[in-house]
DNA sequence: TGCGGGGTGGAAAACGTTTGCTATACTGCT
DNA sequence: AGCAGTATAGCAAACGTTTTCCACCCCGCA
């Protein structure tokens, strides 16, 4: 069943039937509700590859990822299709994997399938693969990227904001061994992490010396903990690069006895969905997921459909902010937190 | 840049560049080396949409799931999509959030998008909703819908085998008051799990009869245990409808003070991501995302060019199987948890 | 009554492929 | 040498829309 059909039983054209079901104005109402009423009889759903062929759009946004699985995602992808049905756009969801072939493969489905516009919320991507894009002039979202690049709008995050509020709030609880948790050292928002943590110790005379490489996993957060608690200087909080890691110290706390929050304060960095569902809720520095999604989509739109000079340079900001739970409490002075108080636990208000 | 722009530089037919790129073994490998030589020079991506149209296939899936944010959904895309890139087809994902309209909405995209296919794996869908892709004959899969449907490919879930290893586990551990926290009960999902609680503890010569009603979320597992206390014959171990249940279940016991697994028992189902990593990691059974993924796709791959005669009832089954962490352990005979024993802990292995 | 002009609807081209059919050039056999 | 038969490549139609013209109708005005 095609727009032909259609318009041979309303009994008018193919293109009155295309501008009926557009709703271009000019066409008369009587003939407009005529042919409606035969699109409704039949259920006639227009082909949208062939639409898209012919008008040079394929209301198709590409959004790329790095692992749905990763927890980072979801709530991005979820934000991001309420916008794209909202304004009857259709995603095209790619996952790298962190595989440079996959991320190849990613950039070659989204021109193969004509995306209007592609959002790229991987951290960490090869740069080359952009190019690709760029040459054809795609419009393009990226999180963080160089402050040279023209022609893609720009999404820069503050780390320092919630980074600096984390630390704080740290050193208003009495903690001055503090230790930070990185994520892996090739990413650059892992690096941006850590300047962050260091610039907001220093500022207020703290030495930013307690610091163990993660990997942005939850096993590499529970090496971390094993790492700094054979340190001489023991911490008594730690501020760790993403919520995984966090959830890693606290698991391995856990296996040494080390009770959250009193023996040791823990704040994550993200806010994904499941830190406010650990034992014991974690404070963490939100960098809003749902915020992000949303910023990406309507820069997309604002490149595609909005009257902005193309090609130029686009900058958008997201900031970060802590957030308080359960897994931080007053430092206990003095007395650096130990394996050999195993079993005994102090009372603690419910 | 179009196939004629490739066939004139490669001085042949636009028919040839075609074959030639979708290697159509006719064609002289001379000439399909020529033609490959300028499409690279070029960097010539092929028109999706343009194909679709003409060869009637869009190679595009369907995937509809209830909610990305959901925990259960992350690693089933991600599965679907790693199929998809292997069988070059692309997703065409969309979430019902629950919403009638949204349900529909997504039918409605299927249908215009023209994909080859739809994977429902939302548990409880309106099924009305269907027969509009029906009605196009798009293939189907769903997963457990009722026995008599046919032009549907059925993914049946054993819930039996892995509820029954869960409570023959927890007897084992000499528990004898094991109660069991549903999901909403109008969810088929939901309830078949109930019944298969129900009929494991029959088995065994246990009345099933400490049972909560959850939502299946964390809060629901939280009201759940509160109410599952104050009863007379309090549980020593609870098996949940699902996990974030579990997580609800435990996230209370903390507040009560209760130690899980030396005061209570619990187990979960699903074995979402997130179950390895809650303290202590959770015990549940197993309903493998990936394998559920896996059977979708395939099923559909089946379908559309697969030799399978169309429109019959195709039927697969998973199965589920307990998986052991550390939540559950050998019951406290003859004493029941007492929210009073609060703050007294005993020693535990590392 | 005649004419200009605005508003509407239709004919047909275009979008970028695939593919059925046909034309051509060989090959090998008699 | 002639012919059948088999590879191989090209022509052109088709897929289902949108959109550009253009034609028509009707109205109002002179």
């Amino acid at each position: 069943m095609d727009i032909r059909e259609i318009a041979r039983r309303a009994k008018v054209s193919t293109a009155t039937v295309s501008r009926a079901i557009n709703r271009v104005p000019t066409v008369d109402p009587q003939l407009a509700k005529r042919v409606w009423r035969v699109v409704d009889e039949l259920g006639y759903y227009p082909n949208t590859q062939a639409r898209a062929l012919v008008s040079g759009r394929s209301r198709i946004f590409g959004l790329i990822v790095s692992e749905f699985t990763n927890p980072f995602f979801p709530e991005i992808v979820q934000t991001f299709e309420n916008l794209a049905v909202e304004n009857n756009y259709e995603i095209l969801l790619t996952s790298t994997v962190n595989d440079p072939k996959r991320m190849e493969l990613s950039v070659r489905r989204m021109i193969e399938r004509r995306v209007d516009g592609v959002a790229i919320l991987t951290f960490g991507m090869e740069e080359t693969l952009l190019e690709h894009l760029r040459f054809r002039s795609v419009p393009l979202v990226f999180v963080d990227v160089g402050p040279d690049v023209r022609g893609i709008a720009n999404i820069r995050i503050n780390y320092q904001n919630g980074i600096r509020q984390a630390v704080q709030h740290l050193a208003a609880l009495r903690h001055t061994r503090i230790a930070f948790v990185s994520g892996p050292l090739h990413l650059k928002s892992a690096l941006a992490r850590r300047e962050a943590f260091q610039g907001s110790m220093i500022e207020i005379g703290l030495a930013p010396e307690l610091i163990a490489v993660g990997d942005h996993r939850l096993e590499g957060g529970m090496r971390a903990l094993i790492e700094l608690s054979r340190s001489s200087t023991r911490p008594t909080a730690v501020l760790c690069s993403n919520d995984m890691t966090a959830i890693g110290v606290m698991r391995q706390a856990y296996d040494q006895n080390i009770k959250i929050p009193d023996d040791l304060s823990v704040v994550g960095f993200d806010d994904i969905r499941i830190a406010e569902f650990t034992i014991p809720p974690l404070t963490t520095v939100q960098m809003s997921q749902k915020e992000l999604a949303k910023i990406a989509f309507e820069a997309l739109l604002n490149e595609v459909e909005g009257h902005l000079p193309p090609h130029e340079r686009h900058e958008y900001e997201l900031t970060t902010n802590l957030v308080l739970r359960r897994s931080t409490a007053l430092a206990q002075e003095g007395r650096p937190p130990s394996p050999k108080r195993a079993g005994v636990r102090r009372a603690r208000k419910v």
